[in-house]
DNA sequence: ATCTATCATGAACCATAGTTCACCTTGATG
DNA sequence: CATCAAGGTGAACTATGGTTCATGATAGAT
């Protein structure tokens, strides 16, 4: 009851050091395992690699799934600082929009090639993912660019976000690095501003 | 010794007439429940479907995998027909080949929804497929489309086969059909010949 | 230094799903 | 219709992989 340190009445004691130790270990761990063998890796096969036994990942994560879920919410978060930079370079007149946009782009589906599982965890997982902050900060961020690019003349105008967002589910992971690049030379011009060919 | 029935000496009996039929049932089922459940139901569902044990399965089909492989090759075959199909109307004078080209794509994108795992277990079974046949044969076909609406002045000069390939094997499959209009809308003028925007 | 709650360990457990096989059924042949 | 090999059946086997839990170690407080 003397105890002072906890914030609130439902905060469990601070955690030991150690703990807090594994727990980077394993999420740095497991997030390496599914980059590179797909988010089917076993749970031993990730323990392995974050040298520690299976028993620690679930008393750290309840479940697989959990743990899987963290590491989406980090690569998650890192979009999200991505695409707030880069609208922010915009707003800085550092970068035209349609730039930013593209080669934000270009960055996410070059990392989500990396990041292969990732993606493919991230539809699995579907809606459970908890943290649902860093993909509105997302969202938010790219539509600024939408907004600025329109703005610009440069995006059509009917653009919105989620369109950003089909592109993205759709963008090739597994594939070689050119064939990416070419996916996203390909894919760019649905979005840019420019009188339709002639009809008929 | 006395056996005149067979084309080769390597050739097995005829099959029995009941063989036939439930094979054809196999076939049918599995295709359905693939298409609905994905590439993951298990082999007693698939049985239980068509109404045969799972043991008739297996003597079908070797492996699961197998099996899935047959019903792959079954829609590249209907997708190698629509192609050709399409390629004929050009050739007829009965479409252009841009519009054909793009129906073609819209057709498939459809269907692939439908047959959403049928794309999952594509990409899965990768190269195990055994009759490239088809394959070739919508490639070719596709070609066609492609050169054509080149020569029409339609389609980019740059595009390749490849690149089809490439939209494809990125269609959103297991989105609502909005979605899907969508994702072609956004595509399709990536594959269009028109000026690109001023450069800077 | 001692003590204990927190944490880590990893063999064992269990559920799932593919696969096998000994035993029946049945289509076709004479 | 008698025969029998091809075909069908489904309970049992097996491999895989997530999850648990009794036991041992350790950080941190006294």
């Amino acid at each position: 009851m003397t105890q002072a340190a906890d914030t609130s009445m439902t905060q469990a004691k601070a955690p030991r050091a150690d703990a807090v130790r594994n727990r980077k270990k394993i999420l740095t761990a497991a997030g390496k395992q599914i980059t590179v063998y797909g988010p089917d890796v076993g749970m031993d096969e990730m323990a392995a690699a974050a040298g520690v036994a299976v028993g620690t990942l679930y008393r750290h994560f309840p479940t697989k799934t959990d743990l899987v879920a963290a590491v989406v919410a980090e690569y998650l978060a890192r979009v999200a600082d991505d695409a707030e930079a880069a609208l922010a370079r915009v707003a800085d007149g550092e970068g035209r929009a349609l730039d930013e946009l593209t080669a934000f782009l270009g960055r996410v589906v070059e990392q989500s090639a990396t990041d292969r599982a990732v993606k493919a965890a991230a539809q699995t997982l579907g809606a459970a993912l908890g943290n649902r902050a860093d993909e509105d900060r997302a969202g938010a961020a790219v539509a600024g660019l939408i907004h600025a690019g329109q703005v610009d003349g440069d995006i059509r105008t009917d653009v919105t976000v989620n369109d950003i967002y089909l592109l993205f589910s759709t963008a090739p992971a597994d594939l070689p690095p050119a064939a990416r690049t070419r996916w996203l030379a390909l894919v760019t011009p649905g979005l840019t501003a420019q009188s339709r060919p002639a009809e008929s």
